[in-house]
DNA sequence: AGTTAATAAATTGGCGCCAATTATGGCGCC
DNA sequence: GGCGCCATAATTGGCGCCAATTTATTAACT
């Protein structure tokens, strides 16, 4: 009997190993309930106690997740979790409105009476949950979109939702204001009506206000500011100086 | 002195070491110039010695294209070039389809001085170059449309369209007639010029007609057929055999 | 007192070895 | 003659150890 990599469809990738999948869920869902900021070094001895599992297998796990764009690594320094700069933030978002006005369009052409099962099943099951329980919120906006992406039927924008979810929850931990809670999920079934309803143009417009909605829940924190951009803005003062000098 | 990870802004991704790029790239290079057909094994101890590295570095680098798609690995078993369904292929061409339109147009709106030079660099290589030099073309192919990407200004879309480059390549040799030759890179000039028109809707009508011009060279052929599909194929003879019976 | 340089501790990177699993060749059996 | 089974060989997976680099600490010096 051959054992299958990944059980639940859901998971963050293809990890080669049982222990290695164990450390990148742990980091991940750390990640999603806020327990591992961006910034934070995921030293690999500490990781390894944590799991309990080898060195091996954090470094394995840690590597596939530098390859999602989930931590960074240095070479000699070791891997931190990832801190997106304000423009890799908007790049997402205009990712994220481009692939998921597709894959919801497609959702819409090929839907089938399991694929409106499954969203019948997704919508109750976000009425029924918590709504102050932010981790299980977040969770669950990111199947939702997922779930839209597999009706898509189409793995390679599937793919990219789920790394662009992640991604998105790193924005969100890197750049949220404290202040707006719980606003995303109510868009949701929505967004499943005009999908069971087949109302294209209006399911894509909903689908991409909701987007906008989660990014402008962003603002642009100086004090989180990417090296880039600080080294941009030394660039600009020179140059400024400079054409002042000069006039 | 800091030293950078990635010298040459197209190459393959990002990884740790630099004897792991070694290997990646000369996987990659062994594929775009089919000398590694889909479906071969990539032994660990082979390509060692080969490479001139040790196992080690070679596993991360399996390990690195195993999470971009390029080989496929088994446990316990080892690891293959990926040899992509023809579904699978299709998903790749429709997404392509979605993202490079999008990134031509950003393009054009982002379109500078500074970008209108790098796309005419390109034109004139690609005049200049040997024409029946197939592994040059499909790279020169790769490297426009990854041009066009980086102007685009996303670096999400960036990624995207670097992966999918290397899928396509994939999918090229998995699916190609033998017949059809050098045909999609004089389409290059054409979308190059209309961008630099600004001409939004044309360029994206030939870009969107240049990738259905890729795609209409790849044929579903039964000998390279999956193995899910093979399954399928003998549940649906099985069946019709027993309807039959049973009529 | 601040800064620089040298030393020590901690962490990552890499290699070799051995165990576990799988592919292969050969043998006996039906 | 074909099929299934077992032993051998080859390959991957994993762990421990040591070297190389970075980081923290301490000391000396201007």
């Amino acid at each position: 009997m051959r054992r299958n990599a990944n059980s639940s469809d859901d998971s963050g990738g293809d990890p080669r190993s049982m222990d290695d999948d164990i450390v990148v869920q742990g980091v991940l869902t750390a990640i999603g309930q806020k327990r591992l900021a961006p910034g934070t070094k995921l030293g690999e001895d500490r990781l390894a106690r944590a799991s309990g599992t080898s060195r091996i297998h954090v470094r394995q796990a840690l590597s596939h997740l530098a390859s999602r764009h989930i931590v960074v690594q240095f070479p000699n320094r070791g891997a931190f979790v990832h801190r997106p700069s304000w423009k890799e933030a908007q790049d997402i978002f205009a990712a994220r409105r481009l692939v998921e006005a597709a894959t919801t369009g497609m959702a819409i052409d090929r839907l089938d009476a399991r694929g409106e099962a499954l969203i019948r099943e997704h919508v109750a099951r976000e009425a029924a949950h918590d709504p102050t329980d932010r981790p299980a919120s977040l969770a669950l906006t990111a199947e939702f979109h997922i779930l839209i992406a597999r009706l898509a039927d189409n793995s390679v924008l599937f793919d990219a939702v789920k790394e662009l979810t992640l991604r998105t929850s790193l924005a969100i931990a890197t750049f949220e204001t404290p202040g707006s809670l719980d606003c995303s999920p109510r868009a949701h079934p929505d967004i499943a009506g005009l999908i069971l309803r087949r109302d294209r143009a209006a399911a894509l417009a909903e689908m991409n206000h909701h987007i906008d909605e989660i990014e402008a829940r962003l603002i642009p924190l100086l004090t989180k500011m990417d090296d880039d951009e600080l080294t941009a803005i030394f660039k600009e003062i020179g140059s400024a100086a400079a054409s002042g000098a000069r006039t």
